[in-house]
DNA sequence: TCCGGAGATCTAAGCGCTTAGATTTCAGTT
DNA sequence: AACTGAAATCTAAGCGCTTAGATCTCCGGA
């Protein structure tokens, strides 16, 4: 790798100054045609391509917004030994459609995505590293020293995502998690007539709560018995390094199963099957997230739905909105869920 | 947003020099544990982020590698209108595995991962400008700029993936294209006795090449006639922005469609499927590459599986490779593919 | 021919960090 | 008490770019 060539290399080049060279790729209309053209040539022989720490730093922006993921599914353990090709995640995760969702609004306008997450090794995948590389960030939920990122959010806006908006200085970006699991509920009572729901909580506890009080709503307006208190899974790590539900063995059969999450619903159809009981007909189950494997597993998962790519979406113009103007106020906006009838509640096929 | 902390602002709340401000962050165990208590509690009251850039400028290096992907199904003029949970990308695509690969690379290795693609706004999404952020370069198959391939690999190490080597300075990422056609197509002529077969191109004129010498070296080998010339169909972009493939209506049927993508596959299943032609029983069908849409139709598709998640990892390691000995050439690595017997060609369910 | 001024180009001052090499500190000698 | 050398800290010089503001060019008009 020869030398890298620079500014004052191509100006030198060109015959002119490094301010023209600068200038020729910011604002080429201010700069003659035919400089420009010398500039440009003089670039071309040298591989001249501009540096954008350089950049960067003169002129305090980066252009590249950054999201500090997480594996729910993968954790930072999995390790060279797995075979790659058996990746479990076969489809995309909840995470993942929402990434994707930053990615192509990135994409439209004019941002590059850095995406990090936690690692083992330290380097520029660290949250702070990541925060440095940016002009905005956005984060999922999952213990992240809240230290940290209030730090951050004090020199970049951060929009946490799936995270109910807490006293702090970070815009959030949520669901209708209440209204959307008061709904799924209501379906399982109204149109199938069941009435010993259990509900199994899932990872995230903010969430959870929210869903669980949606459920609550559901059940009391029915007027039928109290709910028992949420059933919180244990999870056990599989050999890929996923993380798998596990049930006690003894569990009593309610008539519906209302899960917090696909990711548990999901499981949890497995672990039915494993034991002969038939869904719906023993029990209905559903899900909250619209996840891929969901539609695609037999019976496919009744769930509510959440607007992912909408979400990475709004993400991105919230960043956008708080860069344009500094002094914004952190934004909070909830989206709304969708109600996806499918078979695991006992509604037709798909 | 409150003018961000520097080093100097750290440096003066901490009553010690720039020098050692730095050298807390970069060389812990360097400077004395008092005085980096001093240091981090400054940092921590001043809400500190370093500057990302400035260390980029001042060391050379970044800790970022880059990834400029492209979309095949959904080409730039996507825009606003579309319903974002309509995106018909419900599986992840070729390119998705292997980015995901690099993800999970880059954490294992410290890296974070810098995406972009073509844009129309500019921006530091695009290709130089990536460049520029990064360390090193992965690039996806297509019509970039050879010229400015070129130039960037003049100045930090690049490598294409799935784009059979040049001669150019790029490090290449295939696979065994040849082989693999060669063997899915034995496997029909074989197994399934199947003697007239239609090799039906994709989007990928290099690959392309590959795999259909590989269909011919198996066409010969079995003695039977001279293949036609591959089918190039056409493309009609959807409404979502995807491309579809199109076939002439007066098309003959031969005893098997040898597709060079598992995409083309997919669109001619469903092609077969609106004119009543039954597969596998009227006409065999296989694709190329393993991604899970083809696993998850109905019939399921036969195919030939990269490693998609191993050649991520792959690409990373070169990239690191290279920036460990930046004396180091190019590399060429081919990695093995495996064929995949599901419901398309003949064979048993999945 | 000379002058004014718009447009093109240049000079020079940072941006915030890293890191040689210089300097200071300090515990241990003698 | 003076001296030593290792450890700790500091000084200062960049890294490659952007951008005010200064300077130069060059054309039309008087």
């Amino acid at each position: 790798m020869a030398k890298a060539a620079t500014v004052y290399d191509v100006a030198k080049h060109a015959g002119v100054s490094i301010a023209t060279v600068s200038m020729t790729f910011r604002r080429p209309e201010r700069v003659r045609p035919s400089t420009r053209d010398l500039v440009l040539a003089a670039a071309r022989a040298l591989h001249y391509v501009p540096s954008a720490s350089a950049r960067g730093l003169a002129d305090g922006r980066t252009g590249v917004l950054g999201l500090f993921s997480f594996d729910y599914l993968l954790p930072v353990e999995v390790d060279e030994g797995a075979d790659p090709d058996e990746d479990c995640r076969d489809f995309p995760l909840y995470v993942d459609e929402i990434q994707r969702g930053m990615e192509l609004a990135c994409r439209r306008h004019g941002y590059a995505l850095l995406i990090g997450g936690p690692s083992r090794v330290g380097g520029a995948g660290n949250l702070t590293d990541i925060a440095g590389h940016v002009d905005g960030l956005a984060v999922f939920p999952q213990t992240l020293p809240a230290e940290a990122l209030e730090r951050i959010a004090g020199r970049i806006p951060v929009v946490a995502v799936s995270e109910p908006p807490d006293d702090d200085r970070l815009s959030h970006v949520t669901v209708d998690n209440r209204g959307g699991m008061r709904a799924v509920t209501e379906h399982l009572i109204r149109a199938h007539g069941r009435r010993d729901l259990l509900f199994v909580g899932g990872l995230n506890p903010a969430e959870g709560r929210d869903r669980f009080a949606g459920f609550q709503d559901a059940v009391r307006a029915a007027g039928l018995r109290v709910p028992r208190e949420p059933l919180v899974p244990r999870t056990r790590a599989l050999p890929g390094g996923r993380a798998a539900v596990v049930l006690p063995a003894d569990l009593p059969l309610p008539e519906a199963f209302v899960c917090a999450t696909d990711d548990v619903a999901l499981d949890l159809l497995e672990i039915l099957a494993g034991r002969g009981v038939r869904v719906p007909q023993d029990v209905a189950v559903t899900g909250f997230d619209g996840i891929v494997a969901g539609r695609v597993v037999r019976p496919s998962l009744t769930t509510v739905r959440q607007p992912m790519a909408e979400m990475g979406r709004v993400v991105v113009d919230i960043l956008r909105g708080r860069l344009d103007d500094p002094g914004r106020a952190p934004v909070f906006r909830e989206l709304p869920v969708r109600v996806v009838l499918r078979e695991s509640c006992g509604c037709g096929p798909r």
